[in-house]
DNA sequence: AGTGAAACGACCGTAGA
DNA sequence: TCTACGGTCGTTTCACT
């Protein structure tokens, strides 16, 4: 169920009709395998195999995603940390917050960007300056406040952690 | 089906049950109904009309994610975009790219942020002097190459586009 | 790996509290 | 908005290719 995580020992070659597959349901995760299979030119079975070897193998996943402006989260933005000592742990503290989203670590001007999802202002000024630029070795940060996200396509990577 | 996109009127507010409904299809995006009626305690038909819902109103979506490492594309990048003009054209420009997943104009010392997935480090340097850095407008790029990805929870925002 | 068929279970519409 | 129920369709298993 849970993906190993990191490197992948050879990439998984997908052939034209799981990418299809893929395609459908990322249009619509429930739709069902019969339909899928009208859709691509399989039977019901095969479509079922396939998307189980997909999700077994960690290669793809179905999930529920949710609009945060819709609930009320108006205020997003990415934060630039610049870090000093181990960035690794200042990731980790990073990621305990609930209103962070997305964590990663970088190699650039800054050592780990983040993202929060927040109800306003406010909540974003208190956030940062209660909660992140506290941690210990955050020497400073950089807030880019989303005006208007112009495109999104779900991808996931190593790790897939719910909020803590 | 598609979100209108942008401002609540007034945020939706969502009981205990129906974030709980939620939980269960973040777990599991293909969860039977019947199967989260017995987690959240009712019945399988009430489950179903409140996912109707949530889905037709556009809080929720039901959708497949992949993982670009087991894929093959072992590279990420955060790109933060300088430019002068209009800052709209430039991230519809970006948007275009294939290997981009995610454009977000902001506000910040950057105007655009801007997510790639790519093969290889070749692959990155050439997307960006090929196809990045010479879209007209922009000034200056910044790269931020993804070490480890630490946290990710999805949600979406206002735009929901498939590659181009 | 894919197909086809039969048993099972999930899903959907409707009726009623 | 929920439960109850019956009809329909999707899913599962299995034998076969």
């Amino acid at each position: 169920m849970t993906n190993t995580g990191r490197p992948p020992s050879r990439p998984v070659q997908l052939d034209e009709v799981s990418k299809a597959i893929i395609e459908q349901l990322q249009a619509d995760g429930r739709r069902s395998y019969a339909d899928i299979g009208k859709a691509v030119g399989l039977s019901e079975a095969a479509v079922r195999q396939r998307v189980q070897k997909l999700t077994e193998s960690g290669v793809m996943q179905i999930v529920a995603v949710t609009d945060p402006m819709q609930l009320g989260f108006t205020r997003q933005a990415m934060i630039g940390v610049r870090a000093s000592g181990d960035t690794r742990e200042v990731a980790a503290r990073l990621a305990e917050i609930p209103e962070i989203d997305y964590v990663v670590l970088t190699a650039g001007s800054f050592d780990v960007l983040a993202e929060v999802v927040c109800e306003d202002d406010a909540q974003l000024m208190a956030l940062l300056n209660e909660r992140v630029r506290s941690i210990p070795g955050v020497q400073s940060t950089e807030s880019f406040v989303y005006l208007k996200l112009q495109k999104q396509f779900y991808n996931w990577g190593t790790v897939r952690n719910r909020e803590p």
